[in-house]
DNA sequence: ACTGGCACTCGAGCATTGTGACTGCTAGAG
DNA sequence: CTCTAGCAGTCACAATGCTCGAGTGCCAGT
């Protein structure tokens, strides 16, 4: 592929971006210094479409990019663009804020909608790749008990459990102490594994409460694992212009169906890993003329869980990966020092 | 105001949120047995804008309900449609399966908005309404510990609380009791009060310790009692056709902004208590063509917190306020449950 | 008090036309 | 062989003008 022609189709998406407006020939050379003339852009524009990088609309208008025309431009042309100094100190003192993990969640949010004009999308830290820091069950007077897994994340899982019987306190002491010995420091994943023969160390009589307190202790961990995701900045979706209810409302469908996030951010990285899908690469039918950037986060060497932006096809890529990558990498932090 | 024009009204609001188009004196006698001509209609017709209650987009095309016109209609006309018998077990049937609160608020927002066809709001049980029911501080071997407070309702606000110096377990395990001592129970409006002396009780070593603990528990409800706020169905808004981003990008906005939201919900009131504000009536200047229909949830004589749905002032009064007032009883049990 | 009839108004929808932004092609220059 | 200049052709889009019909207001009659 030849020097100019590269130059050419990172002047089309540049121009695409911001305008939103197909790019011709003539604007092309008034635009960018690219020192010949328009007949020679129209030549290289034909070889461009020819290869299905740009197409045209209609045949008196200019060419806009194809997704595979924007790949190109995200592989070879596009280099990320990092924060500035000022924007970086801001993401981290919006972020120094927050006073726990929802909080930082929400914050994160907020901050990658705002920096990107995009909608925002935050996975909880995953629990399969977190530590148990604590377990606590809290008696409720009546046979009804209250569950609570703490991560060493600062993600925390409650859940009822239902007893036949009232037990009293010192059996829950007991059972406490057992659990936390059993499952401190543990990954999640390891949680079946510890559980394993926990009921023979009481009497006969208790063995069921504790069936029941360890099944639900499974059901949390395993069965109901599902990622939490915060979604924001919806209201960006209002300003793409074009077609309406066509458009932004199955996105906005299908960005309330939990199962459709999860299967847009895929398999977490490893930190700092950028992906980009580009149109039609991603899977959920819904969102094919959308782009996602996502970026796995978290301390370790495997990521904890993924964030991201989803935005038109036709969004700033170099900003919007910079920025995702930013406050990534602020939020890795951040959950180290819990 | 004489029987015929309330009925006259009640057509035109009927016909109008079915088609949404303005409606006309002919189509009106068409499509209900009013017993007299289109003539006679127009008569009524004119005296109904002279008094407000109706407005013509222009000159040649039919009339629609202003907002005192939903108002009127609201108020006199308009008995909220009750759940049918297999609706109301569906709703039962899917906020049973929730495990904990989170799930609940979830589940809430996600059938508010199905049953409705509406942007659905459900805020979390006010903590200033809540009673403690536990505390429990984790040590997380470092200087750093983790404060958790359960409320009764099954709502958790986590701290973490940075300390200069370790703490001994035993000093820990001493706090935590005494904090239980003096907080189970008690109302979170009443924990400030029930707080002041407790550092007394320690060594005065151990005070600074104490008062920073205590300092960031006080932080939690007084400061932080901010209230949460759930919002789905947005995706609904896509099907008001209409001019889009004039209307629904400020809408999306506005719910994004927490502090509209809670102002949107006003005072909490007595449970059952259906709340009704139409277009110009709502303070939020963005949704002042939206209309909200509230009602508080709770199990005592005053409501634990807010929830409601969102949409157009061309919106089914009576549709609306009956799911909303099912889905908040039923909601209003399980946290009594709990 | 209600009805039928009539003149009038005015926006929506449709066909028509003009404009301008592009393209592709070809012949010629470097 | 590469690039350029010029030209003819295409086609969406905006503007214009027109018709059509729903709907109103009013008035005379029952």
């Amino acid at each position: 592929m030849e020097e100019r022609k590269l130059a050419v189709l990172r002047a089309i998406v540049d121009d695409y971006v911001q305008t939103h407006e197909p790019v011709g020939s003539k604007a092309l050379v008034d635009r960018h210094s690219l020192g010949v003339s328009s007949a020679t852009i129209r030549n290289d524009m034909s070889a461009l479409e020819e290869d299905g990088y740009i197409s045209a609309p209609h045949t008196s208008a200019g060419r806009i990019p194809t997704d595979k025309g924007y790949r190109l431009f995200v592989d070879k042309l596009n280099s990320v663009k990092p924060m500035s100094a000022p924007e970086r100190k801001a993401i981290q003192t919006f972020l120094d804020q927050a006073v726990d993990l929802d909080d930082v969640m929400n914050r994160t949010v907020r901050l990658l909608s705002q920096l990107t004009k995009q909608v925002a999308l935050v996975q909880y830290p995953s629990l399969g790749r977190s530590f148990v820091r604590h377990v606590e069950l809290v008696n409720s007077g009546t046979s009804k008990l209250l569950l609570i897994l703490i991560a060493d994340t600062g993600r925390i899982e409650q859940r009822t459990v239902d007893l036949i019987h009232t037990v009293s306190e010192d059996f829950l002491h007991d059972l406490r102490t057992r659990l936390n010995v059993a499952l401190d420091g543990q990954l999640f994943t390891e949680v079946p594994d510890r559980l394993v023969g926990l009921a023979e160390n009481f009497q006969p009589d208790q063995r069921p409460a504790v069936n029941t307190i360890i099944a639900t202790i499974l059901d949390a961990v395993v069965t109901q694992s599902e990622e939490r995701v915060v979604v924001g900045g919806t209201s960006n979706l209002a300003r793409v212009g074009e077609d309406f209810t066509a458009t932004v409302g199955p996105v906005l469908e299908a960005l309330e169906e939990h199962v459709v996030l999860l299967r847009l951010f895929g398999e977490a990285a490893a930190p700092d890993a950028l992906t980009v899908r580009i149109g039609h690469e991603n899977s959920v039918e819904e969102l094919q003329r959308a782009s996602v950037v996502t970026v796995g986060y978290g301390s370790g060497d495997q990521a904890l869980a993924t964030m991201g932006v989803l935005g038109p096809t036709r969004m700033d890529y170099a900003g919007s990966m910079g920025a995702v990558r930013a406050v990534a990498r602020y939020v890795g932090q951040i959950l180290q020092d819990q």
